[in-house]
DNA sequence: TAAATATAGTCAATTTACTTGACTATATTT
DNA sequence: AAATATAGTCAAGTAAATTGACTATATTTA
């Protein structure tokens, strides 16, 4: 019996290495338009940044790690250039986190490369196929939200 | 403009969205049932040393980590007695790990609970868009493989 | 309005899962 | 037989998270 479809398992598989593929690729390409020093987690948290800003909690919030693994997320990005901590207006305690134009940047060439994949991926599966995987997709994900777990872009392992 | 929908990239967020869905499911499972011990990982580990073991080596080259990573992994395991190093029949520098009554037993619960979640999912999306899906991803995790990047299991950041 | 409690953020220390480098023992090639 | 390659381990270092303790400000409650 072929191994790997064996099981139950095999879309949770194939989501994985779908997923790693893009974003190996995304990173493969940043890196060669200057952007070396970027991690897959730092493009959602640029994705939560956008396009207001947001506080060190919602960011940890957004990624499901604690505040302080968020605080030196943001140290990280501070120290090279692509967000700034701005005092927060309405609160004396916080903070909000805003991208730079290194961190916009950073945004654009991401959106230009994932364009591209994509575009890739529409010429091999046809656009009615691209819609109904994006659509299929969703609609798992919403079903594991509504039976109260919510899912997180945190790091799997 | 929808944040979420805009760029190119949001089929990659999915996946990465639905294989997290999945995997934390899975684990919650897994732990409820007594394998609270085991990563995720280990999981990738597990299923490329069923039927007939494989050697620390392979495992590196299965998982895209170092053979010292791979070995510690092995230790963890072994230490938790999921698998046991045999010595190897052929090779006198090598050890064959095989799984042990409780690493077969852990893949069992794996089976069972993926199994439970692709029913829910096809009850979901009905047989055969759940067909297209698995196909439509092969499709694309092969192409990338054919650009010359092959795809392996590693974490992501 | 004063006191109690909650929240945002940081600092410091620790943990985890990897890495690199150095090494031993056995295999393979020359 | 000597040189080189390979499988695995030991030890130390690194990166990204964690937990715990703390300060400053906000909010709730008495």
């Amino acid at each position: 019996m072929d191994n790997k479809s064996s099981g139950g398992y095999e879309l949770t598989v194939l989501m994985s290495l779908g997923f790693r593929a893009a974003i190996d690729e995304l990173h493969r390409q940043l890196a060669s338009s200057g952007f070396e020093d970027v991690r897959p987690a730092h493009g959602f948290v640029f994705q939560r940044l956008a396009p207001h800003g947001a506080t060190g909690n919602e960011i940890a919030e957004h990624m499901g790690i604690t505040k302080q693994a968020a605080s030196q997320m943001i140290d990280y990005l501070e120290e090279h250039g692509y967000v700034k901590r701005h005092s927060h207006p309405r609160d004396g305690r916080g903070k909000i986190v805003v991208l730079t134009e290194r961190g916009w940047g950073c945004i654009q060439a991401t959106e230009r490369i994932f364009a591209g994949i994509e575009r890739r991926w529409t010429d091999l599966l046809g656009r009615e196929r691209m819609d109904e995987l994006r659509t299929d997709l969703r609609r798992l994900i919403q079903a594991a939200a509504e039976e109260g777990h919510p899912v997180h872009f945190r790091p799997v392992w």
